[in-house]
DNA sequence: TTGTAGGCGTTATCAA
DNA sequence: TTGATAACGCCTACAA
């Protein structure tokens, strides 16, 4: 073991073994063709200088690296970081590293962090995308990569999805709350650059509309993104409404935890003032304020799904796309508890 | 851009531009060194066939990679990941891909990543670990291996380390609660294993003993992980004590939130019946049923800190082991608010 | 300014 | 069962 130089090669084992470089490949591909005695000589070498095995150089002979990677959306949302340990084990379990990226929302960072997979030449693709047409993703498939997509769909049969049906989320969450009797709510989220939030909004929007609600009477207040600041904010421009809505469907649970916050902070009671739904079902969200109410998506079976169509399609010969679709539900808890009158 | 076909090299390129090869190895690194007609020439040729650089042929060449590694304790305790995103920026803005790992508290996952990280030859490694003192670590630094420890911090400066004192964390923590008033209090947290329990239990027994409380009223109750469903548990097993104290601290915030629900749920009103108070303040710590008084750790700068500490070791010659150790600080909310009495 | 040649560490083929 | 050798794609001298 020595420290300072650089580290070891097959070559230098098979020095000190006294063996030649293909005796040593041979010992860590196909032991079983090598003599016992010689083989353990070669990986008492092994010990003794340290080895080991360069990827780099591993990868560029044999044309395919161990490595999958997954770009989440955000990082900081434990959704996400939930998706992404599903995903974990499914990676270990076939024996497959896992390269985990962030976008943080950009669309640029997340064309970088693609651009870098594909020059390590990962074995394809995880990707929960800012846009889900975005020309990089596009680049990938064109490459021959597999890319699966992870809580987003595409019609068009260009790659295989994994998804929650949003539409039906956004409808499931409004319908909760025309059940309990609120003729005004708003709706709270953005940007509408991402696709959930716009799905959301129009599984709202369709139930409002099936329940011959007018129209004007589900506000839309978009925000910046969906992050728990943006919800705090969301909460003081909700307050500053003309006529108040009596009930509130955030397109995440950040977004309603924020919510929630604020309208605690203004004095208001959650659910007599003001109704909070949110979305994803997050381990935080029943231990709130007020414990949220939520449409809750499989987080962990998305990934694991995921991940397994991503297997499929580098291994199966005749693979072919497809979009996997959960459905979501209503969990109802103290934020949406009816209230008499 | 040729589908399905294996993924042009240089070689490709320079025939397609009908340069030599070295041309386009000029044009990739040296683009001022070629004559500007050529050089359109050959960028051309490079879109055409869709060239992306092989990153490992490139690591193999240059003997070192453009990438670090951050083996995370738990990715799904929000303190992490935003250390984590301290360390990417840090790491964006050097022009460095980050491989995040999760070892989810498992010493064995823990040595798998590392194991991992050396084969892929990343430029170095930050860990926030099981154990300082695994044999794992020292192996990397016997490679040479720059290895910076975060959210952790060994004695004997072998490696770089980013830590937050948390013995003070622990003895701020109850000697807030002492002054409120209490004499008879839990500390909650575990495994023993984790040394960010050890410090901050020790760092409570220190205030205790400063203040002449007898050690017996400090009721320790562990845990066997730092997580919201430990949490929950723990709530029962306070309930269940024959003297209950009137505070708990707890050795994290996503086990002082599980707490807090479970208390909510068993009837009992925070602070009046158990005054809270967590460690790390999390982001949803101030959202709770009741606003989490906490011990506050800066997040993003420890991963930024050790990201430059790391950073300067690849770098810097004459780089010098470094233990920074960062002041917590208390957060009073409405969990350990005053009650009168 | 451009071209040629050698080698990074590994694996695989073929011969001994 | 083991050894010699070529090749993966790239970079860098050095030569033209």
């Amino acid at each position: 073991m020595v420290s300072g130089s650089r580290s070891a090669s097959v070559k230098d084992v098979a020095a000190a073994a006294g063996v030649s470089l293909g005796t040593v490949s041979n010992v860590l591909n196909r032991p079983h063709r090598v003599k016992p005695d010689t083989r353990a000589r070669v990986e008492r070498a092994m010990v003794d200088l340290g080895f080991v095995r360069n990827e780099s150089a591993r990868q560029l002979r044999t044309g395919t690296s161990q490595t999958l990677g997954y770009v989440m959306l955000d990082a900081t949302n434990p959704f996400f970081t939930d998706v992404a340990q599903g995903i974990e084990l499914a990676a270990e379990a076939a024996d497959l590293s896992l390269f985990l990226c962030n976008s943080n929302n950009s669309a640029r960072r997340e064309d970088a962090h693609v651009a870098r997979l594909i020059q390590q030449r990962v074995q394809g693709i995880l990707i929960t995308p800012v846009n889900p047409h975005s020309p990089a993703l596009e680049v990938a498939v064109q490459r021959g990569l597999p890319l699966v997509l992870v809580d987003r769909a595409r019609h068009d049969n260009a790659f295989c999805s994994v998804s929650v049906d949003d539409v039906l989320g956004g409808w499931l969450a409004v319908m909760h709350l025309i059940e309990r009797g609120h003729t005004r709510i708003a709706f709270i989220g953005g940007s509408m650059e991402l696709g959930q939030v716009r799905e959301r909004l129009e599984g709202a929007q369709r139930a409002w509309a099936e329940s011959d609600l007018p129209p004007e009477d589900l506000v839309v207040l978009e925000t910046e993104a969906l992050s728990v600041r943006e919800g705090l904010a969301a909460g003081e421009r909700l307050a500053g409404l003309a006529r108040h809505p009596t009930a509130a469907f955030c397109a995440n649970d950040m977004v309603a935890l924020g919510l929630l916050q604020q309208t605690i902070t203004l004095g208001l009671k959650v659910p007599s003032d003001l109704a909070i739904i949110g979305f994803d079902d997050i381990d935080f969200a029943g231990a709130a304020a007020v414990p949220l109410s939520s449409v809750r998506q499989p987080r962990m079976d998305l990934g694991r799904a995921a991940a397994r169509l991503l297997l499929d399609e580098t291994t199966n010969g005749d693979h072919h796309h497809q979009q996997l679709v959960f459905t979501p539900e209503v969990v109802g808890r103290a934020s949406t508890a009816p209230v008499r009158g």
